[in-house]
RNA sequence: GCUGGCGUAGCUCAAUGGCAGAGCAACGGUUUUGUAAACCGUAGGUUGUGGGUUCAACUCCCUCCGCCAGCUCCA
């Protein structure tokens, strides 16, 4: 009896026993379909194309369903968790007694975590992955089951795996039921859904091993996560393997090094970063550029200094906040850290009391400083010590090293009334900024301890909101267009209700999401939420941007802050002669010039468009008599604005031109005693790499200023990257 | 910060317990050159740091510093 009502994406309706699969759909529909499907949609969910569609939908009686083949970017990632499945079993096999945690995918392949005492490492790589090979050739089906939670906690004891077993008794608590998959011999606690046989699996590589903690929790236990990729066909994969070696070449480290753009050097300390002439120029340029748009913004400029008191960070939040990302504060005077290590000793963690020669510093400091020191005496008890140098502890100045500009604008606010007719107030600054980033997360430019911001604070009454943070929206366009960055997407990052580190009122936050939701909904750009991913004190559109090879970076980012203000009782007045609060909006178009700049040499590739090389036109000189000729040129561009260098060396020709191609510098200008003589330039052009024709001065110079004007890009390698689609992130930590 | 890997000349890399080397760059000279590398020569090192094992350490062990990958974090 045909039971099941099943209709196709074409809209076709058919009927088909209650026992079938939508593998037996395909089977009926025909051999070739049925071989090329490796998963299937049901109802908009991805499920096992073997399992049974009456068990996966609850209407039995209308079951749309989409097959999925190895054409389909959803299948790809059904694949990868199966190759994590069939690595997984592979190192069963290779290292019996191996402990299972979790095997996810991720946006190009799959890592699976092991609980392993022996070390892998690379040179196991491959005889993993021969044991993959041999999986995949077996071709064995996958197989789901269900056990009840007691039967499922008694099955994984009996295989030992111990990981599993906590993992449904902590983190499955609300299943009843948990699916397992079997795969020959290999059993695996799995949500899925998995492909049909390891066959479907047509190419796969282990890419690389690497150290994690069960569940992420560092005093948990050490586990080794190995990580791979998996393809429906080798040219796929030697498509992406190609782009990894791709993204290598362009790494900004190298590049930036290769080119003497920037330097970060272990004596100076570690990421903190010293530009270079050469990468000086590129960003002084893109400072130029901006600060042009901010004056036609209205947008006022400032500055402020390199450190502020702790107070005001303790007044904004972010010294209580972010303490143990920040330099530790800077002591007016060097006595000052004699009390506040003493307040150390008498509260910290192995709090003792203090030593003889301390107390005597410590009067000795509290003398330097001028405070009262008979309030101290060493028969006081250990609180009433705290009381009194928490007293002193205050009195005293103490600096923080920056972390933020906004407390400093903040204070440029509050300086003088403001009225509503001033509104809005747009103060900006590249306002370099320092905090203390763990050493594991520094990485050359993009991740460092001392940075400059495009920062600005708008700030304007609450009916201006929408307006601000829509033209500040706009600058971000503006100006990620100008560097030629068309490709981005915006994430609307919000708070996470159930947590509780966010300041600020229920309604402020609600009010704050409201207004960024809205405007960014009319601003057409396309935008997703993101829960958690709020800014302490307020919700923020970021931008992520798609770079030449496909890769996203988050860059600029728009925050609506309705709490600095209030922290630090921000007023106007109002038409009604009243004081009103006004809202503050933090945005960084670039989001850190540090950061913008090592993006830029990537996405670039260290070809830079000629408004921003650092050496724009080099003059190379084919003989000595030449020179005269060559210096003169130089000259002439250089009023004209362009940065020149002429190569004069004893050298042929060949390798001048061969130097400047390899430093990637958009023209040379080639001149002989010909050139000398008509006064003409012969120009190179590096895209190309050939002589494009010899012009005159005026000529050359009209070319290159409109190039420069237009800001055109003139090569950018678009790799075939960009168009591999990423596949969602099937499994999470729930299996 | 955690786990693992790494650290040799300015750069890229050799030397697996037995005399620290090459190419490029630099410097000196010759060459005067027409669109991706002219030729000859010179110099360059306490092998990241401090300690240990050994007749002998770039090599093996420990400390610290730094770099890389991943984890965690990211105002």
């Amino acid at each position: 009896m045909n039971a099941l009502k099943v209709i196709l994406p074409d809209g076709t309706e058919k009927e088909y026993p209650a026992h079938y699969s939508a593998l037996d759909v395909a089977k009926e529909i025909g051999a070739r379909l049925a071989n090329a499907v490796v998963a299937a949609e049901v109802n908009g969910v991805i499920v096992d194309a073997f399992r049974p569609l009456a068990e996966v939908s609850d209407n039995p009686e209308r079951i749309n369903l989409k097959l999925l083949t190895d054409k389909d970017p959803l299948a790809l990632g059904v694949m990868r968790h199966s190759a994590a499945h069939v690595m997984a079993r592979a190192i069963m096999r290779l290292y019996p007694g191996v402990g299972l945690a979790f095997g996810p995918t991720t946006g190009h392949g799959f890592y699976y975590d092991f609980d392993l005492d022996q070390k892998i490492s690379e040179d196991d790589f491959p005889r993993i992955e021969q044991e993959m090979a041999n999986i995949v050739k077996e071709d064995e089906p996958f197989e789901r089951f269900y056990l009840e939670r007691d039967e499922a906690v008694k099955f994984t004891e009996g295989l030992k795996q111990e990981l599993k077993t906590e993992h449904i008794r902590t983190g499955l608590k609300e299943h009843g039921k948990l699916s397992f998959y079997r795969q020959g011999e290999f059993v695996d606690l799995c949500r899925g859904p998995h492909v049909p046989a390891a066959g479907k699996i047509k190419a796969f590589k282990i890419l690389s091993v690497a150290g994690t903690h069960w569940k992420g929790d560092q005093t948990a236990k050490p586990l080794q996560r190995v990580y791979g990729t998996a393809w429906f066909s080798q040219k796929d994969q030697d498509q992406y393997l190609e782009q990894i070696e791709e993204a290598k070449r362009r790494d900004h480290r190298v590049i930036g090094k290769k080119l003497g753009l920037f330097q970060i050097n272990p004596d100076v300390g570690q990421g903190l970063c010293l530009w270079l002439p050469k990468g000086a120029t590129i960003r002084a340029t893109l400072e130029e550029f901006i600060k042009q748009e901010l004056v036609a913004r209205g947008y006022l400029p400032v500055y402020s200094p390199h450190i502020g008191r702790v107070e005001l960070y303790e007044t904004s939040g972010h010294f209580p906040y972010y303490r143990d990302s920040q330099f530790a504060p800077i002591f007016g005077h060097d006595a000052g850290r004699i009390i506040d290590y003493c307040i150390n000793r008498l509260s910290g963690d192995e709090a003792g009391g203090l030593e003889a020669h301390e107390e005597e510093a410590l009067l000795e400091a509290a003398k330097i400083m001028g405070f009262d020191a008979t309030g101290y005496k060493p028969t006081l008890s250990k609180d009433e010590k705290i009381a009194v140098l928490r007293k002193w502890e205050k009195s005293q100045e103490r600096y923080l090293l920056k972390p933020m500009n906004c407390p400093h604008h903040v204070q440029m606010y509050k300086a003088e009334p403001r009225s509503y007719r001033d509104l809005p107030v747009r103060l900006a600054e590249f306002g370099t900024v320092y905090r203390h980033e763990q050493t594991g997360e520094l990485n050359g430019m993009l991740r460092v301890r001392g940075l400059t911001q495009d920062d600005a604070h708008l700030f304007c009454t609450p009916e201006q909101v929408e307006a601000e943070f829509a033209d500040t929206l706009g600058l971000v366009k503006f100006v990620l267009q100008s560097v030629g960055l068309d490709d981005y997407r915006v994430q609307l990052s919000i708070r996470d209700p159930k947590s509780d580190k966010y300041v600020g009122s229920e309604e402020n936050w609600n009010k704050a999401e409201g207004s960024l939701r809205k405007v960014l909904t009319e601003s057409g750009l396309s935008f997703e939420s993101c829960e958690g991913e709020a800014a302490f004190y307020g919700p923020k559109a970021d931008f992520m941007v798609k770079d030449a090879i496909g890769r996203e970076w988050q860059l600029g980012t728009v925050q609506l802050d309705y709490n600095l203000p209030e922290r630090f009782q921000l007023e106007y007045t109002g038409s009604d002669n009243k004081q009103h609060r006004p809202v503050m909006i933090h945005r960084a178009p670039f989001g850190s010039m540090e950061r913008f700049v090592g993006m830029l040499i990537e996405h670039f590739a260290g070809a830079f468009p000629l408004w921003l090389a650092p050496e724009q036109l080099r003059i190379c000189t084919v003989t000595d008599k030449a020179i005269e000729y060559g210096q003169e040129l130089a000259q002439i561009f250089r009023r004209n604005g362009f940065r020149v260098s002429v190569d004069n060396r004893s050298t042929k020709i060949n390798a001048k031109i061969r130097d400047a191609q390899l430093e990637l510098i958009p023209y040379m200008l080639v001149v002989g005693m010909k050139e000398a003589e008509d006064r003409t330039v012969a120009i190179r052009d590096r895209v190309e790499s050939k002589d494009i024709g010899t012009v005159s001065i005026e000529e050359a110079l009209a070319k290159f200023k409109e190039e420069v004007a237009n800001k055109t890009i003139r090569q950018l390698t678009k790799s075939k990257f960009a168009q591999v689609a990423e596949t969602a992130v099937t499994a999470d930590n729930e299996y």
